[in-house]
DNA sequence: ATGCCCACGACACGTGGA
């Protein structure tokens, strides 16, 4: 069966709520990976996004973060928050088992720390949360079952990925520990999504609202998809829903789709 | 070299985003 997986950065679940409404419809995504919900468990708008046809896990947090999946199949054995750090209460990580008919799949929503700005103690906390990815992902290789794990990674993995790497050197998206650690995680085993079907430069997933970046198609990307293999070789085919960002209200993100073609396991 | 814009909290501007 043909089973379509998003990412999307809403930049507040309330603010962008008839926009995502509106993108749901339209794009008749089955999981939808959603971050920056800016809103506490009790104040997302569960009612609207079930009466659209979706079962719902929610991971939020006061004023700012917050993560959820969105799923028109069953969603169950949910893990909110990233292991490997008791102290750390910032929502950025939910995952969940979603019930395929006839295959079960993995899916993870990930809003990984920006780290900005460097020489402030957010960018080894950027390093130390990709590391304990690093580490979580390892034993969920082991299922060798189809994962996606799928969010804003707020890393720029190559200069192709931004419209002026110049502008970029030191911030914490495009700096040499950040890349190195993207790859690290890839280099486990997973496969990015848009590169295993394009080579091309300039598909981005973020444009500032500031100075005109979205006018100028000055972005960058950093919204992706990672598959373990079994979801690799499931992939039929990735979209960047760029046009989202002209509308009115848009989030700063725009949302990234992979398809999946799943035979029964 | 810096701010531009946007969202939040509980209303004024500070914090955070990327």
């Amino acid at each position: 069966m043909l089973v379509t997986i998003a990412t999307f950065n809403v930049n507040s679940v309330r603010q962008r709520l008839d926009a995502l409404i509106a993108w749901l419809g339209e794009s008749k995504a089955d999981i939808v990976c959603l971050q920056e919900l800016k809103c506490e468990d009790h104040a997302f708008p569960r009612q609207a996004i079930e009466d659209a046809g979706y079962h719902l896990a929610v991971h939020g947090q006061k004023t700012f973060n917050g993560v959820a999946i969105l799923s028109k199949f069953p969603i169950d054995d949910v893990l909110a928050g990233l292991p490997g750090d008791a102290e750390d209460q910032q929502a950025r990580y939910l995952e969940a088992v979603i019930s395929l008919p006839g295959r079960a799949i993995r899916v993870a929503s990930i809003y990984l720390p920006n780290g900005n700005p460097l020489g402030s103690d957010k960018f080894p906390y950027k390093l130390g949360w990709m590391k304990r990815l690093h580490t979580h992902v390892q034993g969920l290789l082991l299922h060798e079952d189809p994962l996606i794990l799928a969010g804003d990674y707020n890393v720029i993995p190559e200069d192709r990925d931004c419209r002026d790497p110049a502008a970029w050197t030191n911030d914490a998206l495009a700096q040499p520990e950040s890349r190195q650690a993207w790859r690290a995680l890839t280099h486990l085993g997973l496969t990015e999504a848009l590169r295993a079907i394009s080579d091309d430069a300039g598909r981005y997933t973020f444009w500032d609202y500031q100075a005109g970046a979205w006018q100028r198609d000055n972005g960058i990307r950093i919204d992706h998809l990672l598959l373990s293999p079994q979801a690799a070789d499931s992939l039929r085919g990735v979209r960047i829903d760029k046009h989202v960002r002209g509308r009115e209200k848009p989030s700063d993100h725009v949302p990234v789709l992979a398809q999946f073609e799943f035979a029964a396991a």
